[in-house]
DNA sequence: ATCCCGAGGG
DNA sequence: CCCTCTGGAT
């Protein structure tokens, strides 16, 4: 099967059953988003989602974060992943945050990646999700989904390489939500330890699916 | 044991 | 390219 057969089959399945699809970190402005998203590294959104309700009654602006210092965040942490990392993170990007940008997270992708603890990703899904860009940000369930779904090729090594290939076969309309259907997939379906291909919808043109047939274990 | 919407440093 | 960070879930 050709590649753009593959992603005709997958925006078609997924435009008809899923035609909304969205982040579930919660969020209600662009400093928060890009808190959680910081924090979402190797941690799901629902523990996430538990940790920022605190973190932004105490610090609802980068003003009162770049304010404080690591003694006093790090505690908001603790039950995450990496708790020391992100909180020199949070500091930094704070700091950058209210010095350079006038408080404001820019739009620009190159700029957002200046912030401590913004990389590609990050900034990727900032762009999209806040300022309506066609950016698709590659983690590791789009990074898995789209190679086992025939949509990149296997062998690609860097998120980045994913990335460009995906970009050049999805229409920019369809690259936000495409990027929400495949971390849907990815986190409900395609699981990266066990894949549920018996209830998946799309084996019928998986090339994982044809390969090890289904319960096939990686 | 392996993975979770990674980033930074070597 | 590799390694480290490092809590919680399965």
């Amino acid at each position: 099967m050709r590649r753009t057969e593959r992603y005709r089959l997958f925006i078609d399945y997924f435009s008809e059953h899923q035609p909304v699809a969205e982040t579930e970190l919660t969020y209600e402005n662009p400093y928060q988003l890009l808190v959680a998203v910081i924090l979402s590294a190797q941690c799901t959104d629902k523990r996430v989602n538990l940790t920022t309700p605190a973190l932004f009654d105490r610090f609802p602006t980068p003003y009162d974060l770049a304010n404080s210092h690591f003694e006093e965040l790090q505690p908001f942490l603790r039950s995450i992943s990496y708790p020391n990392n992100k909180t020199r993170h949070l500091l930094g990007m704070a700091k950058m945050l209210t010095e350079e940008f006038g408080g404001e997270v820019p739009e620009d992708a190159a700029l957002l990646q200046k912030l401590p603890g913004v990389g590609r990703k990050t900034a990727n899904v900032i762009a999209s999700v806040i300022y309506n860009q066609p950016k698709m940000a590659v983690d590791t369930h789009v990074f898995r989904v789209s190679k086992r779904l025939g949509l990149v090729d296997q062998k690609l090594k860097t998120p980045l390489e994913v990335e460009k290939q995906l970009m050049r076969h999805i229409p920019e309309t369809y690259v936000a939500v495409a990027h929400h259907w495949l971390i849907l997939h990815g986190r409900y379906t395609c699981l990266a330890r066990r894949p549920k291909c018996e209830v998946c919808p799309l084996t019928h043109f998986c090339r994982y699916y044809e390969k090890h047939g289904a319960g096939g274990i990686i």
